[in-house]
RNA sequence: GCGAAAGUGGCGGAAUUGGCAGACGCGCUGGACUUAGGAUCCAGUAGGUUCACUCCUGUAGGGGUUCGAGUCCCCUCUUUCGCACCA
């Protein structure tokens, strides 16, 4: 018969909603402890994936809980977006019904799994009473500067029309209609992430990230330090400004490189509409897949401007390139070109027959143009590089700066790898940005009191060509809150990424109706103690949200650096070695399983397959095997209540114990330590598990409960007793149950941890390995605290050691206490 | 191309500080039981050798350090991930 896991879970959930242990409160004297997983896109399904992860989350806040903490686990739902725009088009509905629906649904289903959740604090991004508040955010990022509007060419999709990111682009064309992707010059709002990229690098305030996520971070932002100098343009007074990371070649420079994007191309594209050759290679190259034109394998090309520009380190005269090779938005989207020491130069000016110039010589003095196959990179020794020859390239480099600055002709800089953040989006599921457009006054923000700038429900979404929010006038069209004249709302809506950004401080203050949250409650609940998520977010969500707070600490909002101490980044639950998905008909349902097995199988069996941030495959049989552990456990407990409870009276007196009883009072405390430390040092639940499976096998093994004395009774009975305890943050309910059928009234996470004692922790004796020349040679039973000398000579009795010592004479003896006996032997003469 | 991580039985994985490799689970083999169940219980399960004891081999491959290496160092291979004309 299997455990009766459908109505223990019901009643256990039923009761833990009664006496609402979810509900955290905002003034405890408790330490507070905050986990959180990432929200879900209310897709209206909860799937294994979600199942797995937020099954982490809940470990992580029952063990907090068992410690004694206020914990607090809320969830809620990251509800705009297109796949909601594009489900409600689908469905023939509206996205505000159907996103609520699925949420209705996705409720039910996290009900289901028993999941220790504080609903009085959920938010949806969607909900006016939460986008109110993104709004007020982008309010104050504007007056600090931090918001701007930049015209620059964009990813624009016909059939979607919108703005898709680099990512969104697959071989040119639209990853969502396969329409072809175009580039468009577009006014977009942008974030100033780049404000803060120095102290985005700096992770000194948190705890505990994965060493591969912050790495990437740091890719991403890709600092470098170099100098940014300026070439005029030949009879003329305009400067170019370049930046390079290698002023040391400077005298090297032959040519300057430009993308047709770069301002003064625009200009001579105007000036000389007859210039075909020019205006055919600048439209193709802007109309090329950025991600293609950014590909280091697509081939150079270029067209000369017949213009030059002057080195102002020696006077001379370089030729100006127009080139696909060149990125108007990395440093300031010009290049001095030094093909020499540079492999893209080198390429480019091979191709085009453009002279080139040594100023580095290698260590063997035997760099010779006739000769070179690809551009010198190394460091070397200047040379043709005026009175700075002779110099080691490196030293040249501060040397070189330096003389710039003198000059006047630039200064050292620092420039990065990270683009301001574009949040545009020309669709209508999104927070509208607060602004309106005055014919006279030009860009206004919204007044607060006039926030939030609510969706029009009034639309019908999929039924227009543009932005669903331009077909709806009374929307559109409103009076300037500056002069009162004829003005008009910015239709783009926000990146969903923004509404996310910030979410987690929501939660310490959910339906505070006058701020974001109040400080404090932030200050009590901030900042996340755990936080849980997919690595795939290591460059996009967990950067803008640690920019958002410190943007937020900035106007004293919260306090500390970062908004997450401790990340855990969870694997992927993959069916026939790939990620699951409808399409692929790899699908496992939660609900299918909770129905037939229970949320604590499916649990028990997420956890154990493997240490949580490792993908797992799913497997039919192992889920089984959980479902057959809580089984066990259940009949032990059950069965042998009437011992177990008598057991619980009594008090065990070790000296009177049988050598099994001894054993199983060893497990009990062996089986303790190795689960705290799994659980809250090395947050390795696989393992957990697996300690508390070892103890279930030497208490089933012990049979005959009935002809028990008191202190084999109560022995038997703390090693049946703990398991409840072990249990919990894994399986839950049946927890609860067992715990209750031994007769404790408290809820289990009232029980507090379990603890061990180190005086049942030593054995009679211990088992000593012995080796000869590494090998494994025989063993020995010896009192744990027999002296080494002892172990030495005893060692060189044992039977097989003896045999193995023919031949041989002892060179040297280690003994490792409490492990091993090491022979060191060496063929006797 | 650059960077990072990883590679352990038939499978998922364990081995935390260099100290009994394969814990625990799945699967499999043999047996018991019968309320015939997605059951339970017992025994076994890295490979080879042996009746058995023993012995030999074994953590992708090769070399090294050490009394002792899955673990540390060097080289090679494979896989995964990230970045990929960033001047």
């Amino acid at each position: 018969m299997d455990y009766p896991f459908n109505e223990i879970e019901q009643k256990w959930q039923r009761i833990w909603q009664e006496r609402r242990i979810a509900n955290a409160p905002d003034n405890s004297d408790k330490k507070k402890y905050y986990v959180l997983s990432m929200f879900p896109y209310p897709s209206g399904v909860l799937h294994i994936g979600h199942a797995s992860n937020y099954s982490i989350g809940d470990a992580i806040s029952r063990l907090k809980l068992m410690e004694g903490y206020n914990v607090m686990q809320p969830m809620g739902y990251d509800s705009f977006g297109m796949p909601a725009e594009n489900y409600a088009i689908t469905h023939n509905s509206h996205p505000r019904i159907t996103t609520e629906e699925n949420i209705s649904n996705m409720r039910k289903q996290f009900d289901g799994m028993g999941f220790f959740l504080d609903w009085e604090r959920e938010v949806s991004t969607c909900r006016p009473d939460y986008y109110r508040w993104g709004q007020y955010i982008f309010k104050k990022m504007y007056e600090n500067d931090l918001v701007y509007r930049k015209k620059s060419f964009q990813n624009w999709c016909n059939q979607c029309n919108t703005v898709l990111a680099n990512e969104q682009v697959e071989d040119g064309a639209c990853w969502r209609c396969g329409s072809e992707v175009e580039q468009k010059e577009l006014e977009q709002w942008y974030f100033r992430i780049t404000k803060y990229a120095e102290e985005l690098l700096d992770f000194s305030d948190v705890i505990e990230w994965p060493e591969r996520v912050m790495t990437m971070q740091k890719h991403w932002i890709g600092k470098s330090e170099g100098a940014r100098i300026e070439f005029t343009l030949e009879n003329s007074d305009t400067k170019i400004p370049i930046f390079t990371t290698r002023p040391d070649t400077i005298y090297g420079v032959t040519f300057m490189a430009l993308p047709p994007e770069h301002p003064l191309v625009q200009k001579w594209l105007a000036e000389e509409p007859d210039n075909l050759e020019l205006h055919d290679f600048c439209k193709k190259v802007i109309n090329e897949d950025k991600v293609l034109r950014q590909s280091a394998d697509t081939v150079k090309e270029g067209v000369f401007s017949n213009r030059y520009c002057i080195n102002p380190l020696n006077g001379e005269k370089v030729q100006i390139w127009i080139t696909n090779y060149v990125l108007m938005d990395y440093g300031t989207g010009a290049v001095m070109a030094v093909p020499a020491h540079d492999q893209r130069d080198f390429d480019f000016s091979r191709k085009y027959g453009i002279p080139m110039k040594i100023v580095i010589q290698n260590p063997a003095g035997n760099l010779d143009l006739g000769t070179m196959t690809e551009a010198y990179i190394e460091p070397g020794v200047m040379v043709n590089s005026a009175h700075f020859d002779g110099m080691a390239s490196e030293e040249a480099k501060s040397a070189i700066t330096q003389w710039i600055a003198q000059n006047k002709w630039g200064e050292g800089t620092v420039t990065y790898r990270l683009r301001d953040w574009g949040i545009s989006r020309q669709r209508y599921w999104g927070n509208p940005i607060p602004i309106i457009h005055c014919p006279k006054c030009g860009v206004v923000l919204v007044p607060d009191e006039d926030l939030p700038v609510l969706l029009p429900d009034n639309v019908q979404v999929g039924k227009t060509t543009s932005n669903p929010l331009l077909s709806v006038p009374e929307w559109l069209n409103v009076k300037c809150p500056k002069c009162g004249e004829d003005a008009q709302r910015e239709t783009d809506t926000m990146d969903t990424f923004v509404d996310s950004s910030w979410y987690y401080a929501r939660y310490a203050d959910p339906k505070n109706e006058h701020l974001p949250f109040a400080t404090k409650q932030a200050d009590y609940w901030m900042p996340v103690d755990q936080y849980i998520g997919g690595i795939e977010h290591a460059c996009m969500h967990l950067l803008y949200a640690r920019f958002f707070h410190k943007f937020m600490r900035d106007l004293g909002w919260v306090r500390g650096n970062e908004p997450f101490l401790r990340l855990l980044t969870q694997g992927m639950v993959l069916k026939d070695g790939a990620k699951m998905s409808k399409s692929k008909g790899n699908t496992v349902d939660p609900q299918y399983i909770i129905d037939r097995f229970g949320s604590d199988t499916l649990r028990v069996y997420l956890l154990f397959a493997s240490p949580p941030e490792k993908d797992v495959e799913w497997s039919d049989e192992a889920l089984m095997g959980a479902f057959r552990f809580l089984n066990r456990i259940y009949r032990l407990i059950e069965g042998n209540l009437d011992a177990i409870k008598r057991g619980l009276q009594c008090e065990a007196d070790p000296q009177k114990l049988s050598p099994e009883m001894k054993k199983l009072l060893f497990s009990s405390h062996y089986c303790t330590k190795k689960w705290l430390e799994d659980c809250l040092d090395r947050m390795q639940y696989n393992t957990a598990i697996a300690a508390i499976m070892e103890h279930l096998n030497r208490c089933i093994s012990v049979k005959d409960t009935a002809s028990m004395d008191s202190d084999a009774l109560a022995v038997y009975a703390e090693a049946c007793g703990i398991i409840p305890q072990l249990l919990y943050p894994f399986a839950p309910h049946v927890a609860e149950e067992l715990w209750q059928m031994m007769g404790f009234q408290s809820l289990l996470h009232e029980s507090g941890l379990p603890g061990y004692e180190d005086e049942y922790l030593v054995q009679d004796t211990i088992t000593l390995v012995i080796q000869v020349n590494g090998k494994i040679r025989g063993k020995l039973e010896v009192a744990p605290d027999t002296a080494p000398e002892i172990l030495k000579t005893e060692a060189l009795q044992v039977d097989n050691v003896i045999r193995a010592l023919e031949g041989f004479e002892v060179v040297k003896t280690i003994v490792v206490p409490g492990k091993m006996i090491s022979i060191a032997a060496k063929p006797a003469k």
